[in-house]
RNA sequence: GAGCCCGUAGCUCAGUUGGUUAGAGCGCUUCAUUGACAUUGAAGAGGUCAGAGGUUCGAGUCCUCUCGGGCUCACCA
């Protein structure tokens, strides 16, 4: 018999075996064959791909919500009997992988540009490797019920192959181009980002007006005046109009030049003093500018190189850090009496990299660009169609926005965690390439490709490779396989995103045979709002893309955790909720219960200790509803069945309850569904029809007929206890399905 | 500057085509308790649904405006 209270920990470890040994969650099991040949609904088709956690992370409470969501949608459509699949994955997660690996190297002292790129990949590698069990177990722990058999990684060698096929079609399809332009590039963690990747942070700061000739200007970035190509006015600018097309003499700190003054609308005649500097290299308006007034003005110049140092552009101020230079050339105009005046508490936006938090510098690099306007147009066309529902918040709005915007897409990383581009630089046509490698003698060595040919053999440079910047004109091959010994391999991976976004079908074509016929195109997406543009978006363009058929038919978006206060939870505040904490305490049920009941598509949740136990308790009061049923049933073993009063309503509402939570579940208000079931369970079968059956006014029989329909519909919910709870009446021979988990939806 | 979301009980939040006395959890008050459960039960206090106007037989729900909070994007060098 049950003992007077559920204990969560006793059960979830065992009861998790018992569906794996059954086979519960893969769609070819005995066990959901047979569920299936019972059902109406057996030849629909259910599938969700789970959004792939960081391959060596531990879980976050957000980790724990979409698991949570998605494993009821998944019992819930299993139980329906339909042809169900979850599949789960996990994925490289590029620049934080490489960036939390980068720490670690720092610590031993050492740091990526001592080794080459496949060292460096082979020990990122290995040390994802003895951690990435981490996530899995996790992801079991919270009771995911996903086919583990379809398990997959974003760097096996089928995910990579398909991921690369699509890069080529894209690449033959005119869809992908290389050129130079100004990418958002963070010097601390070496790479270029997407627009996307990039924060905005709120600063004071200083603006500095500096003398030019005859002119005053303002700027931030006093370091930046070494690359200076031109000065702009406004072309209605009554002060300014005799300058207009004349090149006018500049005193500077390494010596005089002449910059021309060009008319652009671009400036506001109000801010500063209506003089701009045009400095193209280093801010993404004067670039554009520059491409305006390429005939008037000289080529652009590079003032900060890769490493967040000035060049040699900047004289003797040459190698010295951003901030430090600004400092130093701040004091050195002040003293020459070019500096007219700072204003100290000046207010701008300064954009930072969204993984370090660094400043981004805003430099000049020949990177592949994928364009997006025929991607993003197909997805909108589909939206108005109808043939995608987006559930969350106004969120629906924010990706008609983004689509309608969206810039063509940076996918090159400078990093060597990801995926290789396959672009392949023929090494004769390609002399003059710039190049970094490790030499034998465990140096680093930078240089042009024929200069360094010179001293080293081409294996020799291969072999300990880490960077080639190939010339804005490089000629370049797109191929799969190695070319030939006369080749090398760009260096540059793909943006994570771009092997993410096509998540949906490489997991489903590098599956089992006909998985992809089978369960293409997946019914839900879910996952966060927050990566919305990032991933669901993308999926979208690139799903549509590469099969003709979006990738989901729903889109579910939740919100964030929040703790109790409504704060956002962060490891600086403290405030961070464990999962694992809270399912070792109060139980994985507790923990998946707390987190969507009475929460709705797209908005925040806030969850303290409370609604924890509040939710564990349901756990035990299923659990001694249970015992009681099982109690009077055996006591009442012998006495006929008798016709009670209340037994006619009792159905009815049993009936009514039944259809209001499927219905529920099948329009995404899952929120809504728990509480309801929360509240009639607690409130109606146990407050009220426990106590009347007491009486007399309810069959007892019914009472257990009732039992197990609550059982089932609070399955998907809360799998465990449920299951805890069946296997005893499986055990006491009172219910022919054997688990749970596999058995059949009540109608 | 633009867009989006939110404002419902002391706190955290549900309330999807507008429809009987507006709900839950936590907290609070009083009482109960040997046929399951104190991780319990019963009863109760507590809301002019941010404010104003409008549409309607009827508005927490739809429209307009105002105020307050949050998020996102874009920005003046």
């Amino acid at each position: 018999m049950l003992d007077t209270q559920y204990q969560a920990k006793d059960h979830e470890s065992q009861i998790y075996k018992l569906w794996l040994d059954h086979d519960c969650f893969n769609p070819d099991s005995k066990i959901n064959q047979n569920l299936r040949a019972k059902s109406k609904k057996g030849q629909e088709s259910y599938s969700v791909i789970m959004p792939p956690p960081n391959a060596n992370d531990p879980l976050h409470v957000g980790h724990a919500m979409f698991v949570t969501l998605e494993d009821i949608m998944v019992r819930t459509a299993r139980m329906q009997g339909k042809d169900t699949v979850w599949i789960p994955g996990t994925d490289h997660a590029g620049i934080e992988t490489q960036f939390v690996f980068e720490k670690k190297l720092k610590k031993e002292g050492q740091s990526r540009f001592n080794f080459d790129r496949e060292t460096l990949f082979k020990m990122i590698w290995d040390y994802v490797g003895e951690n990435s069990a981490i996530a899995v177990d996790q992801i079991k722990k919270l009771g995911a019920s996903a086919d583990w058999s379809r398990y997959k990684f974003t760097l096996d060698q089928d995910i990579v192959k398909t991921v690369l096929e699509t890069f080529t079609k894209m690449n033959d399809d005119g869809l992908v181009y290389r050129t130079n332009r100004l990418v958002n590039f963070c010097p601390k963690c070496g790479t270029a980002f997407s627009n996307l990747e990039v924060d905005h942070k709120e600063q004071d700061t200083s603006l500095y007006y500096i003398k030019y000739g005859p002119f005053v200007l303002a700027t931030t970035r006093p370091e930046t005046k070494f690359g200076d190509t031109g000065l702009a006015v406004h072309p209605d600018d009554k002060r300014y109009q005799q300058y207009i097309g004349q090149e006018i003499e500049v005193e500077g700190l390494n010596g005089n030049f002449n910059l021309r003054v060009i008319a652009d609308e671009m400036v506001d005649p109000e801010f500063g003093t209506g003089v701009v500097k045009i400095t193209p290299y280093h801010d993404f308006n004067d670039f554009a500018a520059w491409q305006r007034h390429k005939a008037e003005l000289p080529e652009p110049i590079q003032v900060v190189d890769f490493e967040g140092r000035l060049t040699a552009a900047a004289g003797k101020y040459a190698r010295l850090k951003v901030a430090v230079a600004r400092e130093q050339i701040v004091k050195d105009l002040e003293e020459k009496g070019l500096l007219v005046k700072v204003d100290k508490n000046y207010h701008n936006n300064l954009s930072v990299c969204y993984r370090c938090g660094n400043p981004i510098e805003p430099l000049p690099l020949p990177q592949f660009y994928i364009k997006v306007k025929g991607l993003t147009d197909a997805v909108s066309q589909r939206l108005d169609q109808g043939e995608i529902k987006v559930y969350g918040a106004g969120h629906d709005k924010i990706l008609r926005h983004w689509l309608d915007n969206l810039e063509d897409w940076n996918i090159s990383r400078q990093i060597v965690w990801g995926i290789r581009l396959p672009i392949w630089y023929k090494i004769e046509e390609n002399l003059d390439a710039q190049i970094t490698f490790i030499d034998t003698e465990k140096q680093r060595v930078s240089g042009k490709l024929s200069e360094l040919l010179e001293k080293y053999s081409i294996d020799e440079i291969r072999n300990g490779l880490q960077n080639i910047n190939a010339s804005i004109e490089a000629k370049y091959l797109v191929s799969q396989e190695n070319p030939g010994d006369n080749y090398l391999q760009e260096t540059d991976t793909f943006d994570t995103w771009f092997s993410s976004s096509q998540w949906p079908f490489v997991t489903l074509m590098n599956n089992k045979p006909g998985d992809f016929e089978r369960f293409y195109p997946t019914a839900t997406m879910e996952t966060a709002y927050d990566i919305l543009m990032f991933w669901v978006m993308r999926m979208l363009m690139m799903g549509i893309y590469k099969t003709g058929k979006a990738p989901f038919k729903n889109i579910y978006l939740h919100g964030l955790i929040r703790d109790a206060k409504g704060q956002k939870m962060s490891k600086s505040k403290g405030n961070v909720v464990n999962p694992m904490e809270i399912s070792e305490k109060y139980g994985t049920d507790a923990l998946r219960m707390a987190l969507i009941i009475r929460s709705s598509a797209g908005l925040d949740k806030s969850v303290s200790d409370g609604d924890f136990k509040a939710t564990r308790n349901l756990s035990n009061k299923l659990w001694n509803a249970s015992r009681f049923i099982l109690l009077s049933k055996e006591e009442n073993k012998e006495k006929p069945i008798a016709n009670c009063s209340n037994d006619q309503a009792f159905e009815e509402k049993l009936q009514a309850i039944t259809k209001e939570v499927t219905k529920n579940l099948e329009s995404f208000q899952i929120g809504v569904a728990a509480d309801t079931l929360y509240n009639e369970f607690w409130h109606w079968f146990c407050d009220q029809c426990i106590e009347e059956s007491k009486k007399g006014l309810i069959n007892q029989d019914l009472m257990f007929k009732g039992l197990l329909i609550f059982l089932k519909l609070l399955h998907p919910f809360i799998p465990f206890v449920t299951e805890a709870i069946w296997q005893e009446l499986v055990k006491e021979n009172l219910v022919e399905e054997k688990i749970l988990a596999s058995s059949a939806w009540p109608e």
